[in-house]
DNA sequence: GGCGGTGTCTATCGTTGATAGAAATATTGA
DNA sequence: TCAATATTTCTATCAACGATAGACACCGCC
């Protein structure tokens, strides 16, 4: 079984190479130069190629690319969590950083792909883990954990998007964050 | 002076219509399905009319819908306040049954329409009346309710965004906006 | 070495945003 | 009232997009 072995493996490589080529063009030059025909120019593959490995074509890629940023995100921030002494602070400037510093990758986990649901049953697993992060952040002995984690993501989500829309005073960054953490207690 | 007259008016009316066709084509079937055809069509015109009075083009249009929007939030927000006893929990109702009721227009004013700057010299009169309805909100009379305003608009458009991508669990909608109320005093 | 199956490419479809240049309409002068 | 002019609108088209059918080429197997 060796020779189907290698083909696996090469599709995987090539799977790979695809979301990597996607994410590294949209961060460089926005979403709308993600193009099928430059993706596939980017593999030295021709364009039929991609529906191979992502049946639902462009938006699949953008899809992959989101799940790649949920995996990053969790891998950071729990790392970044593991051993701090204060676990919000952690994961307030983990967020905001992940999301300034790839900001094509944090559209296409909340602005372009639409496919699942959270907080329910189909929910894949690194969103639940990313959620998690965050009502770890909150305290798990609060009664309302999940509801204070939901807000605190949402107020995190709202001031990334406004800032990258450039909607938010830049001399009043600090003294939001100082808020966000604040408020979150 | 008479024809000229005429002709600006049916040009202003020309503005409102295609205007109006892009938000009513969003909101019923989605910003993908808002071409420049499909506009045209609609105004009972060909393409090249449309770039007469929006030389940007596609992305004039969405603009203006969002400035629309922005202008209809202002109008509907400050009619709600006027005489309210709790104006923090007006501005949150209002704010989130507009996004909701209006998902198509609210996704132009925030996530679609990119050109303009907030907090900015340039920001529009109609943007800065909309910012100023959550400042009263929180109170002028707090010294920082420049930033109190600017988390409590980030935490309702977090709210509003991640709900509309279904990543909140919906059966916490009423305790998010009491927590949400309860943070911003 | 030839055969069957998998993988890849060529060529193309319909649609998109956008525009140049022709045609038609309206306005202004005599 | 009618011709000259200015303005408006349309026809025709461009390049690029996402997507796919069918032809071709390559690979592993007997």
């Amino acid at each position: 079984m060796a020779p189907s072995d290698r083909r696996a493996r090469e599709k995987a490589e090539r799977h790979d190479r695809i979301v990597t080529a996607a994410r590294t063009l949209a961060e460089t030059q926005g979403w709308s130069s993600v193009t099928t025909r430059r993706l596939a120019d980017e593999i030295d593959y021709t364009p039929p190629v991609l529906y191979q490995h992502f049946p639902d074509g462009r938006h699949g890629v953008i899809a992959a690319v989101a799940l790649a940023g949920f995996a990053d995100f969790v891998a950071v921030g729990s790392a970044a969590m593991a051993g701090a002494d204060d676990a919000l602070v952690v994961v307030v400037d983990t967020y905001m950083s992940f999301a300034r510093d790839h900001p094509a990758t944090y559209e296409a986990m909340f602005s372009l792909s639409v496919p699942v649901e959270f907080a329910a049953e189909s929910t894949p697993g690194v969103l639940r883990a990313a959620f998690d992060l965050i009502v770890d952040a909150i305290g798990r002995d609060h009664d309302d954990a999940a509801v204070r984690a939901e807000i605190l993501w949402s107020a995190l989500h709202g001031v990334c998007e406004l800032e990258r829309h450039h909607r938010l005073d830049p001399a009043l960054a600090d003294a939001r964050r100082a808020l966000l953490i604040a408020q979150a207690r």
